[in-house]
RNA sequence: GCGGGAGUAGCUCAUUUGGUAGAGCGAUAGCCUUCCAAGCUAUAGGUGGCCAGUUCGAGCCUGGUCUCCCGCUCCA
């Protein structure tokens, strides 16, 4: 990262909580780790691309509808999915470099050295994975030690093997239900909110009387007790996802695996951003339920970073919560093969689109944020940082400015909020000089501006200002909300 | 959790070697009226991150602690 780079970051961070954005979570108190809160326009900008992102999903799909899942589910949800044994990795220091790693990363790197020793490594290596996966089953972390210890396995910065003793840690928040102690059970706060989907699969089914294929969206909280969470909200310990889980007919995934992947770009690119700041990163390494992997990633100012996974997940989730709650997950599916049968009964394959809604936050605000320099006329030059939101999302659609706040103007301009108050989220100012005003719509992303003065009284004209060019012109009162509600579609 | 850096008003900073904190911008109110910030007046706002120690006296010295930033580790 280069140091421009990171001071447009920290520029970036600054406006978000100068301009009423993003605060720290419980600032008075000093804060508390990698969580944030959404100030007035921040959570005016979050909504609305959380609404953006629901109505592309659900309106626009006649075939996908939504459900609210809550945070807490049946701990047993979090065993079917996979959560408790792959969420919790035990790690270990190297006392020397001060490097830290996950212990079954060392193991397997070791197994694989041995597996280029050719057959009789093969046999070894495989001989330390069994090991290994015993150990780890049993949460024997003096044994894994004393395994990397007699495998000579050392450092690959300081070439020791002087390690701390193995630590474990769970990337899942939990706390009780039930408030007399000793009976309460523990249950975790979701890491994703995909398995809340999941377990509703055949509610949904049922009584949306939903046929195949078909999807299910949703957006809501998901907490991660991260090792180390930065970079403002990119990384945060309570996020918000927004996804959807498109449930197929076995066989038919890598078609709909692709088209989720073209028709979730062309949503990001829907927002007018620049192509050339996308790409996509396919996985090598795939989770354990999945099939195959994709990000789309966004250039932030740090750097180009994942901001939604496209991911097939086959039919992992319902078969492990088909096995686990003892309740059959398939669907009859009444449509008939080319031998004229009915399909018949199975489980559907599951693809997911899944965006981080503060990654979005944060993509749309970097992308919108510009410090810009503006000649005058009389040599010297003009500053302002501008925040060039789409209209659709921007918090502030429309100010409403009487030049002066005397002779009947306010009075107008009041009408014009009135007016249009009803449609969109309306800013009325009569403090301080025009430009001012201006200035400050800029600096919270505020497309339009519209002047009310004495010409106003005179032919119930006014000035239209646009933020993105700073052009003015002169047009009808009562074309203004037209004008913001054609460019908010 | 390790290493490095930093915490003084909402923001950017100042306060010469320890002597009980200032400015600009911003905010609020009023004046002025002028279609692109920086006209005039007034007001508000700080137990100098927090706790302790040294000292007659600490924003400044010492120790601890918290938070943030950068790097590493990690990331379904």
């Amino acid at each position: 990262m280069s140091s421009i780079q990171d001071n447009k970051f920290q520029s970036i961070i600054s406006h978000a909580k100068e301009y009423g954005f993003v605060f720290p979570s419980s600032e008075i108190y000093d804060g508390l780790g990698a969580v944030y809160d959404y100030g007035p326009w921040g959570s005016e900008l979050k909504k609305n691309i959380r609404d953006y992102w629901w109505k592309s999903m659900t309106q626009m799909h006649e075939n996908i509808v939504g459900i609210d899942a809550a945070i807490f589910m049946h701990p047993t949800t979090w065993k079917a999915s996979g959560h408790v044994d792959n969420f919790s990795d035990p790690m270990i220091d190297n006392k020397d470099s001060k490097k830290r790693y996950r212990v079954d990363h060392l193991i397997e790197a070791q197994a694989d050295k041995l597996r280029e020793k050719g057959a009789e490594g093969e046999k070894e290596a495989e001989a330390l994975i069994a090991e290994m996966d015993r150990l780890l089953g049993a949460d024997d972390f003096a044994g894994l030690k004393s395994l990397l210890e007699t495998n000579k396995i050392v450092c690959a910065v300081s070439g020791t093997d002087n390690w701390t003793d193995i630590r474990q840690f769970n990337l899942m928040f939990s706390t009780q239900m039930g408030s007399v102690a000793d009976d309460a059970d523990e249950i975790y706060l979701r890491p994703e909110t995909a398995q809340g989907i999941f377990v509703n699969f055949l509610n949904v089914q049922k009584t949306a009387r939903m046929k195949i294929p078909f999807g299910i969206a949703q957006t809501g909280k998901a907490f991660r007790n991260e090792i180390v969470a930065r970079q403002f909200i990119f990384r945060m310990r309570e996020f918000e996802q927004m996804e959807m889980q498109f449930f197929c007919r076995p066989g038919t995934e890598d078609k709909w695996y692709e088209y989720w992947k073209n028709e979730r770009m062309n949503w990001h690119l829907s927002l007018g951003i620049d192509p050339s700041k996308y790409r996509y990163h396919d996985h090598a390494k795939l989770a354990h339920y999945a099939k195959a992997a994709v990000d789309i990633e966004f250039e932030f100012p740090i750097g180009f970073k994942e901001v939604e996974g496209i991911h097939s997940r086959t039919d992992f989730d319902l078969k492990q919560h088909q096995e686990y709650s003892k309740k059959k997950q398939q669907y009859f599916d009444a449509e008939l093969d080319e031998n004229g049968k009915p399909y018949g009964n199975y489980i559907p394959y599951v693809v997911e689109t899944s965006i981080g809604l503060d990654r979005m936050f944060l993509l749309v605000l970097s992308n919108a944020y510009e410090e810009e320099v503006i000649p005058k006329e009389d040599g010297k030059n003009d500053s302002r940082t501008v925040l060039r939101f789409p209209a659709k999302i921007a918090p502030m659609k429309l100010a409403v400015l009487p030049l002066m706040k005397k002779d009947g103007l306010p009075e107008l301009a009041r009408k014009l909020m009135d007016d249009c108050k009803p449609h969109f989220r309306c800013f009325y100012e009569e403090k301080d000089t025009i430009g001012k005003r201006y200035r400050r719509m800029d600096a919270i992303g505020t497309p339009f501006c519209v002047t009310i003065d004495h010409q106003t009284k005179e032919d119930d004209t006014v000035t239209i200002r646009y933020r993105d060019n700073m052009q003015q012109e002169r047009v009808p009162m009562s074309k203004v909300k037209e004008i913001v509600m054609n460019a908010m579609m």
